[in-house]
RNA sequence: GGGCCUGUAGCUCAGCAUGGAUAGAGUGCUGGACUUCUAAUCCAGUGGUCAAGGGAUCGAAGCCCUUCGGGCCCGCCA
């Protein structure tokens, strides 16, 4: 068992207690104590009920402690009233111990069964395959990463979508370079193929647009190219955009970011699915040809707020920006008929298949949409989230829902704008690929993987190149990933690279550190814990504290998953990582005073092992056993 | 003008959904702990008008209202 059979027994037994005492019937707390001299566990009941009763919450309290003493269940040995009208309880330390021990030992520890298989679709990433990750993408996906292993863990079945915009304009200003701006089609010696696309072509091209008025109007030309597809031009975009997709793509699997399916913007707008979407719109009367004023001749979405109708077709015929998320939206719902075929793009390094969409007849029919679809884009994209959310659910698809998960950008530092050449007069600065202001995600990880390779070989000298490199990566990663995951969606995260290297304190470092210390008192332990024995000798705070930090796995990932709050998980390694290392500073476990003693303590290091190991993994970060 | 987000310690942030015990971390600064299971650690100290004002409540950082500061979004661009 865990904490939440603990709170479950608290929870009826007052209930009942309340019941028997004739009190009205109301939705209390039980919640772990904010302090441990207050015991493990506290309910508010007695403040609840203070106005219909009219007694003091402590006379309250006293009398439910009252009758609960009588009749104790299993799991709980004190009940004590605070002055202040608390109800609160401690555990029995030796049954609640040993069962939270035991149950870390089984391979699904921590799952808790929210989702019930519930079909759930998560797309991050979809970015325009013209240019490298940069910084403020990274957000993007470990939220959308993190947020899909979470809710695999809560038992959602969820399939992950990266969107590719194969026939946007950002495409398009990087073929206008190959083939107009006198660009190779090869970067220099060493260059990723992505960061010559993005950091040389993209950003130079767009500067050139101002002057050269020749490539504004060949870039006209190539967009329509992409968008009707056949033509070489065509070709040479999809050949193009497929080898920065591929670049892009191995910086997400760096960052332990793996896909189910690669779904093409330009093959949806080949397919039929814009056409049965469009007419549904018709239909349903939520669009309509407007006949006069500045729209006149566009077909737009009625707005029901004061907000301006939203156009959906230009009046010379072509769809908008967001005419294409609709027909997206409607397919990954699954409320259209699946016009296409599938076949594999890669084995990713997990052995996940992942499979891209085609329109070619391959044979092969899969389904990767979902019940419920959760998009990924940072929140100024909300008011057009909005809308799809609004149309979709005018489709009325039953029980479908499709939600948009916004989170606050990305911004660079005073110090790291300076680091580009950019005064920003003492303010943060929004990132933006076109005019060259970002970090590319490949850089950061790269220096940070220098620093963390230093630190390494520092504490491990005996060790192997090959090693090192590998921890380091792996810390690396888990330092930038925490980063990016710690803090709430709503705040923006003012990046600063100086800051970032910064292996200390509340870092994804520190957690992976409280890892490798247990490995190795395990290793020097010589033997395997044995978990089939009596813990009553596990009283000290440290180590009460450890075990129920190690207990509150599953109502942590409940939580998590059910506020979509990715952060909460992270919060959980940090509390364990610092229960473990308080307990490691105060209480030896290797010079333990008894063989039993030094038994128990191993069980608990082991526990803490797994059990940080498995939150870690919700976070896609590896516990390197050395660091 | 309208919409969304935000304001808590010098700095970065938890806590707010579901009101309750002395408002917590990290970082910074000051001091202490490595012949010890790895000091990427731990311990102690320092640091607060929870933006401001009002309201409902026995009780507010949290709920309601108003005001102020900051960010973002409002195109026949994507």
């Amino acid at each position: 068992m865990t904490l939440r059979l603990l709170f479950n027994e608290i929870r009826s037994a007052v209930q009942k207690i309340s019941f028997d005492l004739g009190y009205p019937a109301v939705v209390f707390d039980v919640s772990e104590s904010s302090k441990p001299e207050f015991g493990d566990i506290s309910c508010n009941i007695g403040f609840l009920l203070a106005k219909p009763l009219k007694k003091r919450p402590s006379e309250i309290s006293e009398s439910i402690a009252a009758l609960y003493r009588t009749q104790k269940g299993s799991l709980v040995s004190e009940v004590n009233v605070h002055q202040s009208g608390y109800l609160n309880f401690t555990a029995n330390n030796s049954v609640l111990v040993k069962s939270i021990l035991e149950s870390s030992t089984e391979k699904n520890y921590g799952e808790f069964d929210l989702g019930k298989g519930a079909k759930t679709v998560v797309e991050h990433t979809s970015v325009n395959p013209n240019k490298a990750l940069h910084i403020g993408h990274v957000r993007n996906i470990i939220i959308g990463d993190t947020v899909a292993r979470i809710l695999h863990k809560a038992n959602y079945d969820v399939n992950v979508l990266n969107y590719v915009d194969d026939s946007g304009l950002q495409v398009a200003d990087i073929i206008v370079g190959f083939l107009y701006g006198g660009f190779s089609k090869e970067p220099p010696q060493g260059q990723k193929f992505d960061h010559y696309c993005g950091d040389v072509v993209y950003v130079n091209i767009t500067e050139r647009y101002e002057t050269e008025k020749s490539l504004a109007e060949k870039r006209v030309l190539v967009l329509k190219e992409l968008e009707e597809g056949r033509s070489e031009i065509a070709k040479f975009g999809d050949e193009i955009t497929r080898r920065v997709l591929e670049e892009q793509l191995k910086t997400c699997w760096r960052l332990g970011v793996t896909y189910d399916c690669l779904n093409f913007e330009s093959q949806i707008i080949r397919s039929s699915l814009w056409k049965t979407v469009f007419d549904k719109m018709k239909s349903l009367g939520i669009i309509y040809l407007e006949g006069e004023g500045k729209n006149s001749g566009c077909w737009v979405i009625k707005s029901d707020s004061v907000e301006e109708d939203k156009i959906l077709v230009r009046s010379n015929g072509i769809a908008t920006y967001i005419a294409k998320d609709i027909p997206y939206a409607a397919w990954k719902l699954g409320i259209l008929d699946d016009p296409f075929h599938y076949k594999q793009y890669i084995v990713q390094k997990n052995h996940q298949v992942l499979w891209q969409t085609t329109l070619e007849d391959t044979g092969t029919r899969l389904d990767f949409t979902g019940d419920r679809v959760i998009t990924v884009i940072d929140s100024r994209q909300s008011r057009l989230q909005n809308i799809i959310t609004k149309i979709i659910s005018d489709f009325k698809s039953g029980k479908k829902s499709y939600m948009h998960l916004g989170y606050e950008s990305v911004t660079l530092s005073p110090d790291t704008a300076k680091t580009l050449n950019l005064e920003t007069g003492g303010k943060s600065v929004q990132m933006s690929g076109r005019k060259g202001i970002y970090v590319n995600a490949d850089y950061v990880l790269d220096i940070l993987g220098v620093k963390t390779y230093e630190e390494a070989k520092k504490r491990n000298p005996e060790l192997d190149d090959a090693s090192l490199v590998k921890i380091a990566e792996q810390v690396a990663v888990g330092a930038l990933r925490y980063a990016m995951i710690k803090q709430d969606l709503d705040k923006i995260i003012v990046f600063d690279l100086t800051e970032s290297l910064s292996l200390e304190g509340d870092t994804g470092p520190y957690i992976q550190y409280a890892h490798a210390r247990a490995v190795r008192i395990l290793e020097k332990a010589g033997k395997t814990p044995e978990f089939g024995v009596s813990f009553d000798c596990l009283t000290t705070i440290h180590e009460r504290g450890l075990a129920k930090a190690i207990g509150r796995f599953d109502i942590q990932v409940e939580d998590s998953a059910r506020n979509l709050s990715p952060k909460l998980i992270a919060r959980y390694c940090h509390e364990l990582a610092v229960s473990f290392n308080s307990f490691y500073e105060h209480v030896k476990v290797l010079t333990a005073e008894s063989p039993e003693m030094i038994n128990a303590r191993l069980c608990l290091v082991w526990s803490f092992k797994e059990t940080l190991r498995k939150a870690l993994d919700l976070l896609g970060i590896d516990a390197p056993d050395r660091m």
